[in-house]
DNA sequence: GGGTTTTGTCACCGGTCGGTGATATACAAA
DNA sequence: TTTGTATATCACCGACCGGTGACAAAACCC
């Protein structure tokens, strides 16, 4: 079972992740790929032909994240908005929290543009949005800003956490905080949605 | 004027911070330092001692944020803490967005640590904080959390936008974007502030 | 002036990088 | 079995990396 070119596609993808989550980004090259699978480097070129085409060929064939459509199928009907809201919110950064992945390609994508973290960036940009259009659910406007802005700044805690740089006190890899946070955020939301709900201005 | 030890420093320091602003912190070392510098790298080591120590000299010379007290002055007497804490935000959005060197000294701090990145963290943890206590200023601790959630939400937006990486379609580097997003912010605080004078509960 | 120290230039080292050609070995078709 | 092809190994290239020693020239001190 040596000559197996297969096998030594997966071998390399593999090889490809395992740097990425375990040495970073920066990492990454075709040499260090190449021995993280312990693969000679010469097979990378011929079968993705760049270290381009491997990371294209990576984001093709991971699917960063669960899908987001179970998070629905445990929210009973006529759940108000701005818990479907907060619970997909939570969910997402449940998820992400526990991808060192996907924190990781976050990372790269706020540093540098490559086929990898394009794609990866479109996918997670989707993720939501269709799991909403799924349903039929139409926000309003406001209210979407509100939750962007909310789960941007979850995501970017869960990134400074990881280094262990705390934000203002507030380090969201200690489970009270984030017991906290969670609580903070599921408040404001209610309180927001209400105010729209009850056609309030934001003048 | 050929020889002058003083200006040399501050040349291999101006070639760091160019370097770093031009071609992002994945391009800082030594030969480029030198090169952007336009002076032999032995000298970074005469001067420096190393590639670390001169990130230690960088990040102690350098104030990488004006002081926040300025926006304090132009409020009155008696403005509501909500407004307080929202021009405190949008202020040091407005300052973050302007720079830079502190957008990649973020992303770099997101990635890897040393003498630079460390320091550039204390700095800007203590920006906010220190001028609230200069005040006396005693916030609910709900109320911070938000605030914090809503400012890393913010951060992390115009890192997104650098690139183009907008989040759920919300792309801050486009302007009426962002106003619609200061107009969200500066209504759900002042929601959610109220909320917690009335002394209502987060359950 | 002479001697010393500071400042700057140059050449070089071992190591790693991305990338390529030549060659050996397994396997499948004839 | 022979021939051809897909697969893997190896050696090598030029370029750049971080780091160092040798040395020239300017500046300073006496």
């Amino acid at each position: 079972m040596h000559r197996d070119s297969e096998k030594t596609k997966q071998k390399i993808l593999a090889g490809l992740e395992r740097l990425i989550t375990s040495k970073g980004f920066t990492g990454v090259g075709v040499n260090a790929v190449a021995r993280e699978a312990g693969v000679d480097k010469v097979l990378i070129y011929r079968y993705f032909g760049s270290m381009e085409g491997l990371l294209q060929t990576f984001a093709d064939n991971k699917d960063f994240f669960p899908r987001m459509a179970d998070v629905f199928d445990g929210i009973p009907e006529g759940t108000p908005l701005h818990e479907i809201a907060t619970r997909m919110i939570l969910e997402h950064i449940r998820v992400f929290q526990s991808s060192p992945l996907a924190q990781e390609l976050v990372c790269w994508e706020l540093t540098e543009q490559n086929p990898l973290t394009i794609m990866f960036g479109r996918e997670m940009e989707k993720r939501e949005l269709t799991a909403l259009a799924e349903r039929g659910i139409v926000l309003d406007e406001d209210v979407v800003t509100l939750s962007v802005v909310v789960l941007c700044g979850l995501e970017y805690l869960v990134l400074r956490g990881r280094n262990n740089n705390p934000m203002m006190k507030l380090d969201y890899s200690v489970p009270e905080t984030r017991k906290k946070v969670e609580r903070v955020v599921s408040a404001v939301m209610k309180a927001f949605f209400t105010i729209r709900e009850n056609g309030d201005s934001t003048e």
